[in-house]
DNA sequence: GTGCGTTATATTAACTTGGGAATAACGAAC
DNA sequence: GTTCGTTATTCCCAAGTTAATATAACGCAC
């Protein structure tokens, strides 16, 4: 069974979550992610471009891939590693294909929380009745 | 009793609902909107707006107390009276004293409707655990 | 040591969002 | 008809965010 449902396509630019293509012309819709000390740590982009990572191997071709540039993908890579309790990635510079960077096991864990915390939101908002 | 827990106060900046003061140094946080064809109908901020002219009697004097231009504030207000079913304010321009803007019954329910739906979003929120 | 593509870093440009200023229209009170 | 503060509308600018560009550092293969 495919998880498009509980787990929207990586490749989607919809950062939103609303309660699917609803015949309901009001809709309620939302954002989540998570904090530390008022800083954002983990949210719908930087969880996909933490996936992008884990399939291209390196962040400027997970950057290129989403139409990302690198300098910003660079930065949410480095706030993510700093506000995380261990590193998401590994990151490589040089090297005989040029370095790369990779996930950590602690960084596998992040993505998949962070998707469980998605799908339970989807719920919520899937029980919200738009009082108009 | 205050409502400062279930309805944050109307000058509050914050858009962002967290689980509240908690010593967790991981936070989930989110936010609600009400969309209609992809458009922001309510929102936090747009709500609040609507609280203020209901206390003050006009766009220009509400937009004043909370800090927001009156062309920002008279955008917000003429797009939710676009996308509601019926006009949430009513609107006067000339006058003895200008002109003013006052709440129908449709605005007042959309207030009550929304902090309603913000009262669940918080509660669903204080029942996560951020999974780092 | 040279080549390669990456990470790392700085600088600049473009875009978005909201604020400020200015002006006209409005209409009841006087 | 004058006054008043509002609504309504246009134009321009400031600030912040994101994208684009350029350059240096890196380290393994050869």
């Amino acid at each position: 069974m495919k998880d498009s449902v509980s787990r929207p396509a990586a490749h989607s630019r919809d950062r939103a979550l609303g309660t699917g293509p609803s015949v309901k012309s009001y809709q309620v819709t939302g954002r989540l992610w998570i904090e530390k000390s008022g800083e954002t740590y983990l949210s719908w982009g930087r969880v996909v471009l933490l996936e992008r990572i884990r399939e291209h191997g390196s962040i400027s071709s997970a950057a290129r891939s989403m139409g990302m540039g690198y300098r910003h993908a660079w930065d949410l890579v480095e706030e993510m590693n700093r506000l995380a309790p261990r590193p998401l990635v590994e990151r490589a510079a040089g090297g005989s294909h040029g370095g790369g960077t990779r996930l950590t096991p602690t960084g596998e864990e992040a993505i998949e929380g962070f998707w469980k915390l998605v799908a339970d939101f989807r719920r919520f908002l899937a029980r919200q009745r738009p009082q108009v």
